[in-house]
DNA sequence: TTGAAAGCGCTAACAG
DNA sequence: CTGTTAGCGCTTTCAA
């Protein structure tokens, strides 16, 4: 096939220079002030031409390259597909196009995407902190490059936030647990250093109070160490069997579980449906997030669900208000729908 | 922050041209015959100056941008999470960025992605097909853009195809049905034009053959439309749950079912559950490919596993090596596991 | 062995 | 209103 139409050509077809081209095909003619009919004959040309702008030419010279980037924790998520899809929608209206990468929880997988993303010069970043990104976070802000986290509020950071009151939703989750009759409510969670899930133990223990039940450590759990990357869960199967096991052997008995993400309700109900136990009658069950799973268990899952599409739009529209306005900080903490099912003995 | 580095710089410091410093930094000092010491010293400028090369200056030299496009149909398909983990750590390793887009099975959608993608200079495409997307397909060719097909085999095409022996996995599965005792198999599926569907009602109809079973139109169901983008599914659902109702009102009795999508099988099981029907005392199943749901149901789906990992690692090797030798033609079939639950009445 | 210089295709400041 | 021109940062040919 024939070499593709750069500029160059339309204006050595119509006979006139290269700018004249350049403006009339930004849409800069009324400022430009091209000719009317000269306007008209470097579209028909460009048409002709088949022309279509070679973006790289554009970037070098601009230095913008109409891309972001995104970073997001492991494609396998339910957040991930849910959040990812919106920021596509959001981003193809406004021209942009995304590149995406995984870190997998791995810091270091982490550190190398921010760079390589830097390096292809992406305008700005929506990003799914992992444990120990404070040095990449500042690299960022070192240089000056536009981003938002979402999700996760790494420790002692400045910056864009979209996430979920964490507190509130949890709350409202052990408090359905404590208004069905459950007294002895356990807490399955990852140990993190990130701040979600320290909100969401907060949320809990503040709803145990207020239903006047005392904390007891023994029913709160912290596996050690999020899924690590592909098939090799096993670590963390093993770890989440042993705490329903443990709980199960509690006395007091425990009577309900309240998984601080969909993943360990995904590992724990395996567990669960393995042993027999029989949900909602001798435990019950809410989770926070979203499975295909929950809905097709024998007895649909009790659950907090995130706002996944406004939190991909919103992620993108502030991202693109801070590559504008780069002072911009803007922390915002949407509410959770809660998802009734049966798995509390609701009636 | 100082401005980035250029090669500029770095040849400054070091007293060279800038065509010495683009040999060492590309690792051509051997080929080039650079001074053994000056190389050194022009090494250890760049690190000083913290230089990074600017890709987009680069590949509008080269015109070779070290990116891949992917265009996959739904991010919320197991398929989708399952191949593009494996795409992107086979990129990764090659060091090519990946850049996403999702058709949602929409040809409109799937056009523009296609051109976006050119558009942006991709280096070669890994593509899940859609409807209608013949016009696409050629205008790759035309323009002799390197691409793969995965997934689904569009009808009339020439092009590097990976993809499973759909044939044969559905034979698997339906047999194993036949073998478990069932005789009344119904098979639900969706109208496509799409070669894949088409091949497993094929080998669902070659296991009732080797059975001695009779087909019956009856018992075949096929959806009108795959299931639409974001919330809209309403339709499919409906679809599915009259077509399990008018199985379920069938005599002689439909025993069985063989879901030939991973999606079928979760709304049908989603409505299955919802009539209180027994699995697999009333009606066994079979179901194509992976979901959450299938592990969790009170009684583990039977399925057809595809090797999603081989999928997406083959399809890049592929695309790398027609990248290279542009007449190269693969059609890869690759073979399926089966995972044997409970939802056929198995002992 | 090294350097000078010509672009890749486009934008935008400046000059007519 | 329209044209000229200087780069953006890099690769690569050709000459020294």
């Amino acid at each position: 096939m024939p070499k593709r139409a750069a500029l160059k050509d339309i204006a050595q077809k119509v006979g006139v220079s290269t700018a004249l081209v350049s403006y009339v095909l930004n849409n800069q003619e009324e400022e430009k002030r091209v000719g009317k009919e000269i306007a008209a004959r470097i579209r028909q040309a460009a048409a002709d031409l088949n022309y279509t702008p070679n973006q790289i030419a554009r970037s070098l010279k601009t230095s913008k390259t109409h891309t972001i980037g995104v970073i997001v924790a492991d494609i396998h998520y339910r957040f991930t597909s849910g959040v990812t899809k919106a920021i596509e929608a959001a981003c193809q209206q406004l021209n942009y196009t995304v590149i995406y990468g995984s870190s997998n929880e791995d810091p270091a997988k982490f550190a190398r995407l921010v760079h390589l993303l830097v390096d292809r010069q992406v305008d700005g970043l929506i990003i799914v902190p992992v444990m120990d990104c404070k040095k990449e976070i500042d690299y960022l802000h070192r240089h000056e490059i536009p981003f938002v986290l979402i999700d996760r509020i790494p420790p002692n950071v400045e910056a864009n936030i979209i996430s979920i009151d964490n507190v509130k939703a949890a709350h409202r989750s052990a408090l359905h647990l404590a208004k069905t009759g459950h007294r002895r409510i356990a807490f399955v969670s990852y140990q993190s250093g990130l701040l979600n899930l320290a909100e969401r133990k907060n949320g809990y223990l503040a709803a145990l109070a207020e239903a006047g039940l005392s904390p007891d450590p023994a029913l709160i759990k912290e596996i050690a160490g999020r899924r690590p990357a592909d098939g090799v869960t096993d670590r963390v199967t093993d770890e989440v069997k042993q705490a329903i096991d443990d709980l199960l052997a509690l006395s007091p008995a425990c009577d309900s579980i309240f998984f601080a993400t969909d993943t360990l309700a995904v590992e724990g109900l395996r567990h669960i449906n393995a042993l027999h136990i029989p949900v909602p009658e001798r435990l019950g069950i809410v989770s926070f997030d979203e499975s295909e799973a929950f809905e097709l268990f024998y007895c649909p899952i009790t659950r907090g669900r995130q706002p996944l599409a406004d939190i991909g739009r919103i992620a993108v529209d502030t991202l693109i208000d801070t590559m504008h306005h780069p002072t911009t900080k803007k922390k915002v903490l949407l509410g959770t729908e809660f998802i009734i099912g049966k798995s509390c003995g609701e009636t």
